[in-house]
DNA sequence: GCTTTCGCTTTGCATTGCAAAGTACTTTGC
DNA sequence: GCAAAGTACTTTGCAATGCAAAGCGAAAGC
């Protein structure tokens, strides 16, 4: 069924895979409180055009969920990343991960050094089930 | 100005941020002999059009080098990386762990833990100029 | 001879990434 | 009090992709 299924690169969430959403999640993860539509505009360098877009794919997929409020009679956008979202972005850094250092191996791979040197860890992520 | 458009290779890495495309270039990094287009398909586990539009991509960007020619009265293609292409592959390798880094340490960000000791590195990239 | 296989390339189409334009207000200047 | 400017987005238009299906020419099998 699935095309490459025993490849690290098959792990990589589409939704994720594209550096604007990359920046947006990881922006978001690292905002418990949430974030407003400016917020993450000014964060990742994005016109409005462009993160709506953005957010309404991320939305789509449940990686985030908006809240839409008015604040002072104006409209309001917060955007929260969801525990769903949250797991499967960490899973995407990690297939991420995987595919870097099976890249990384190949390309520096004249002299094959031994791989329990320099390898590249994750041990800032938290390990999911 | 633009966000990441004012490095020359920006461009150029851009056309590695497709999962298929990075395993393309992972496995053409490590043979240096070149890949047949039937290596290729079976090491990467793609159909035929597929890698055909892939090469394409990689070609026009000057990332590797097509060679056409008949063996057995049957054409055979063998793709080569350039030398271009493998440092800014490489390049691109790098940006991306950096960013993988940034995302990491976001996502993971609850109680921020001292960064030397788990922290990713590359060192098995060769570091270019 | 005619089908099948091989080794690709081209085509068709749905999905995107992006900026420009549009919407629906509120606030400010005169 | 009315126009112009600002705020906070959404929608539109379009070129570029990713993908599989179909196509295509040559050779091999029957």
């Amino acid at each position: 069924m699935s095309k490459q299924a025993d490849t690290p690169y098959a792990e990589l969430e589409r939704v994720f895979h594209e550096p604007n959403r990359l920046a947006i999640m990881s922006s978001l993860c690292g905002a418990t409180e949430g974030m407003t539509f400016r917020d993450i505009k000014t964060a990742c360098d994005l016109t409005d055009g462009n993160l709506s877009r953005h957010l309404k794919a991320l939305d789509k997929a449940r990686a985030i969920r908006i809240k839409k409020a008015f604040v002072r009679s104006r409209p309001r956008t917060t955007v929260y990343v969801t525990a769903r979202g949250r797991k499967s972005f960490i899973r995407y850094l990690q297939a991420l991960e995987a595919v870097l250092q099976e890249a990384a191996r190949k390309a520096g791979a004249t002299s094959p050094r031994s791989s329990s040197e320099g390898r590249i860890g994750m041990s800032q992520l938290p390990s999911i089930g």
